[in-house]
RNA sequence: GGCCCUAUGGUCAAGCGGUCAAGACACCGCCCUUUCACGGCGGUAACGGGGGUUCGAUUCCCCCUAGGGUCACCA
């Protein structure tokens, strides 16, 4: 067979060789050391937590030792690419504080490396593939679908392997009249890998997370270039990450089975391997099985979600990094205020199973992140998120700006902040009471005659003097108290609650109630010196009216 | 089903031949408290099973089991 008769049949136009396109893309100039990692989505308008996993990673060890982040757009696929997704994906993973080195960027892309976009680089493809076909590597094959089907339908009847391979592999051998008669004929063809892959041999790789690892050699012709020229992920991988000069490729854990695949693909190509470091996967437990997140069933997976919820960044990032590296949380203990990115993130604290998703935990983060915030600050990120996704309550608190800060400061400066606010959105139900817009009695008041609820009320607006310390408030709210019979002191009540019939527990709880409408809300004095006495009086005098 | 990966409490996990087997989240109890929350203190709870190697295995090896992943002209 006449390999570069072939060759020529099948890629006439392509001039290129494979030493052009390595002279073009020459060794990156990095200190030793360097990292070279890239992120590489398919445009599907779906970015999920996956991505921003594998991206901390990404981002971690190419910025930490002075290397270079790229960002790769994998849109070989047109039939699943969605418009826009590109711009969505950049603007995310900005919103997740990622930012690229290199790579596409939503009007185009920067760097010496590209195109960043797989489409563009078909010619890089082809001529990589030519040379292939030269060597006697690869080869068209004239299958249709329903050929393919066939094949898999006699390997499961004999419960073989399934694929295309050895014997089942019918083009692999056709002569060079046979495939000109088929050209000629403008029969469509993908062009395959001729793999010389021994069933029952090993190769072992080194896997920067799982350390050595000991896969099968790859025994399928696989497909390299789809019959419209365009490659598939394993060929534009090998292609694209040996010319990018990418050292190491991170990816989940699914793509260890086809690692055979690719190391194949780089040996015979003569690149160097990367280092691969297959991420365990992100869980979730359903019916009492641990399985992958998935894009249809867990609205969690997706990144808007952590968005439009209003988790902070800096949550989903220490919730990330605590899940990918296991001493980040001791790390953290120990240096409570210092910038996450003064960890030293390694390979080799990363977890090989698969980590469960536990929200609980992230709640936990986020809490902490925002108790550890100033009040401005906390406004500040409500204000981004209402902006985005809640714009009349956005309305509402930038015009009291100085009402909303001062919400967001109760019980901020004590020597152990409270740490109540989880997102912007809960954020947002918590304080949404202040404002007349939203106030409403959700809550019921506590069971006592209906005549002591009405004397509590009355008495209290009676006595109610808007500039009275905390103190003389507090001494107030105790006469009306006594007043029912009702014990000022918790303690005593509970010794013997008979004697009293109720407590200042039940008379606090009542003003609570008509005050903001909920039995849980912070201390009464404070939340009425912000509502102001205009607020605080009529809230009281519409719950009288109510009885 | 074939192949690969994984295996310490409910969850995330430290451990890398000798430990009373850390810690965090969650949960439970108590305390504090004018509510709730916060906070403080304390508690329940784990090395999947069987063989080896070794003076000694959670730790090293093998088998089993379980869980997960993957078997496309998708990535």
């Amino acid at each position: 067979m006449d390999y570069n008769k072939l060759a020529d049949l099948l890629f006439p136009n392509i001039k290129e060789t494979p030493e052009d396109y390595e002279k073009k893309y020459p060794a990156r100039d990095l200190p030793a050391g360097a990292m070279v990692t890239r992120l590489a989505p398919s445009p599907t308008g779906f970015i999920h937590l996956g991505n921003l996993f594998g991206a901390v990673v990404d981002e971690r060890l190419a910025t930490q030792s002075g290397g270079v982040f790229i960002l790769r757009i994998e849109d070989t696929d047109a039939k699943r690419e969605v418009e826009g997704a590109v711009e969505l994906t950049i603007d995310t993973m900005k919103h997740f504080n990622i930012e690229f080195d290199e790579g596409a960027t939503a009007d185009g892309e920067t760097g010496d490396y590209g195109p960043y976009r797989q489409r563009q680089r078909k010619d890089i493809y082809q001529a990589f593939a030519k040379y292939l076909v030269q060597r006697g590597c690869a080869y068209p094959c004239f299958c249709t679908e329903s050929e393919l089907e066939q094949i898999r339908e006699k390997q499961k009847e004999a419960k073989l392997d399934f694929g295309y391979y050895g014997q089942w592999a019918k083009h692999r051998n056709a002569s060079l009249e046979d495939i000109e008669k088929e050209l000629a004929a403008g029969t469509e063809y993908v062009l395959r890998f001729k793999s010389e892959g021994v069933a029952g041999k090993y190769v072992k790789v080194a896997d920067g997370i799982r350390g050595e690892i000991e896969v099968p050699e790859n025994i399928q012709d696989i497909v390299l270039l789809k019959s419209d020229g365009i490659p598939t992920y394993h060929f534009a991988h090998a292609v694209d990450d040996h010319l990018m000069r990418v050292t190491h490729v991170v990816r989940a854990e699914e793509w260890m089975s086809t690692l055979p695949i690719h190391v194949q693909l780089f040996d015979t190509l003569g690149f160097e391997r990367p280092i691969y470091c297959h991420t365990a996967q992100l869980m979730k437990v359903d019916n009492g099985n641990k399985r992958k997140l998935s894009k249809r069933k867990d609205p969690e997976l997706g990144l808007d979600y952590y968005r439009s919820i209003g988790y902070t960044v800096d949550a989903v990032w220490e919730y990330l990094l605590t899940i990918l590296n296991s001493n980040y949380e001791a790390w953290r203990d120990k240096n409570p205020d210092a910038d996450r990115r003064d960890f030293k993130f390694t390979l080799d604290k990363m977890t090989k199973s698969g980590t469960l998703f536990d929200i609980m935990k992230l709640n936990n983060i986020s809490k902490d992140a925002i108790a550890k915030m100033t009040a401005e600050q906390v406004y500040d990120g409500l204000l981004g998120w209402a902006k985005e996704y809640d714009e009349e309550f956005c309305d509402i608190i930038s015009n009291a700006q100085a009402k909303t800060t001062a919400i967001l400061n109760m019980g901020r400066n004590a020597k152990k902040p409270r740490k109540d606010i989880v997102t912007w959105s809960q954020c947002k139900e918590f304080i949404k009471y202040f404002y007349n817009e939203y106030f409403e009695v959700e809550d019921e008041y506590p069971d006592i005659p209906a005549e002591n609820i009405k004397k509590i009320l009355v008495d209290y607006v009676a006595s109610y003097s808007h500039t009275d310390e905390k103190n003389d408030w507090f001494e107030k709210v105790k006469v009306i108290t006594e007043s029912l019979g009702y014990a000022t002191n918790t303690k005593e009540y509970k010794l013997d609650p008979d004697k009293f019939g109720g407590s200042i527990i039940e008379v606090t709880t009542i003003i609570r109630i008509a005050l903001t409408g909920k039995a849980n809300a912070p201390d009464i004095w404070e939340i009425q010196q912000i509502l102001g006495e205009e607020d605080t009086i009529g809230r009281m005098n519409n719950a009288i009216k109510k009885l």
